[in-house]
DNA sequence: TGGATTATTGACCAAACGGTCAGGATCAGG
DNA sequence: CCTGATCCTGACCGTTTGGTCAATAATCCA
């Protein structure tokens, strides 16, 4: 096993800088996108500088990715089943639409990565998410089969909620637009869900 | 004004092959990671010849998506004020999942286009969408009002449907990653987007 | 069939890109 | 205040990429 030295100050801080530039790189120009110079502009580092704690661009996206995706998966494990049902699933909604809003880069890192067909993510995807999904959906089906949810295809009502959210982040240009001017996306999108969702399964 | 030479049967053909090849490569890694060499391989043309039917990497994008986006928004325009309001729905929902599974290179084309900001499309959502949008909105409004379809926000309602129906092309593998193997995406989808709407607008 | 037009390509170019390296600046600890 | 470790950079390298061009091949039509 090597060693693997704690991280000085100015480690930290620079790790932390760069991360945080290729977040913004990344997010919005997809991985291949995003140059090495841009993220070390954006963080104010010179080119060799950021290679110095990263040995490579992959490797800074493998370490954004990893990094963000527990924070990405939080709600969905607070999903409580002694909690009320409706008010459960309408809790995780609420959730997945604030990060929508408090994080849009993180939803397009994710959904660029998923785009193009998830090279890095793959084996998370069938393994840890699936599982994580898989509890989700044995949840909410004891909660159908009690009648106290009206009965939907489990799956696909998790599905739902995250186009639905996450549409939010990825297509802002689009839904901006659409919109025009005089609007607040978020908020109306807050009251459309939680009556659509309240619609769809109350019993 | 210039003369605008009608095609020759060679130029149809290989204009439509490198289009196809680009509607590929563009689809699953966007306009930046794809590349001419990729183009030509695919068309089975070599790239100054790909360069001589376009003159720019920009020229066969721009074409591509504006050629595509007419198609893409033909659903919208069908919802028939005339018809009974719930069934049209229905149908659009219907019309835009099938999309989905038959064209699912042009919705991530598109997916792409608008998570990078959409650069080539803005003047394009904020006027020629903003106005078919605004149209179908007219008319379901005119149904809520009329109390033959429930209220809810219309604009928030189309949104829906695009994220939902859109979300099994442009998330495929993911779907496909947390359903595991045994599963058809789509036919599920069906059933759970009418029964979805159904529940939702229902009077 | 011949000559003009259209189609095709290998060789090439400049810029952008990911990454390396030797050497100098800075900093922490004794 | 010295010394070793950490930090930083200008110059550089090989490759990839978008794009050009002169020359050759195929096609069309009078």
């Amino acid at each position: 096993m090597e060693p693997e030295p704690k991280p000085t100050r100015i480690q930290q801080k620079n790790r932390d800088l760069i991360l945080e530039a290729a977040l913004s790189a990344f997010s919005s120009n997809g991985f291949r996108g995003a140059t090495i110079d841009q993220i070390a502009e954006a963080a104010s580092l010179s080119k060799p500088n950021v290679l110095y704690y990263f040995r490579s661009k992959d490797e800074i996206y493998q370490t954004l990715l990893t990094r963000l995706l527990e924070t990405w998966l939080t709600p969905l494990q607070q999903l409580d089943p002694n909690g009320e049902p409706l008010e459960e699933v309408l809790q995780y909604v609420r959730d997945k639409l604030i990060m929508s809003r408090d994080f849009p880069r993180e939803s397009r890192l994710f959904a660029h990565e998923i785009l193009e067909g998830a090279p890095q993510l793959e084996s998370i995807l069938s393994g840890e998410l699936r599982d994580l999904v898989g509890k989700a959906v044995t949840t909410l089906r004891g909660w159908m089969d009690q009648g106290r949810l009206a009965p939907v295809d489990p799956h696909h009502l998790i599905f739902s909620i995250w186009a639905m959210t996450q549409h939010y982040a990825d297509f802002d240009v689009q839904v901006r637009a659409v919109l025009g001017p005089g609007h607040d996306p978020f908020a109306e999108a807050g009251a459309f869900l939680d009556n659509l969702y309240r619609r769809m399964l109350a019993v």
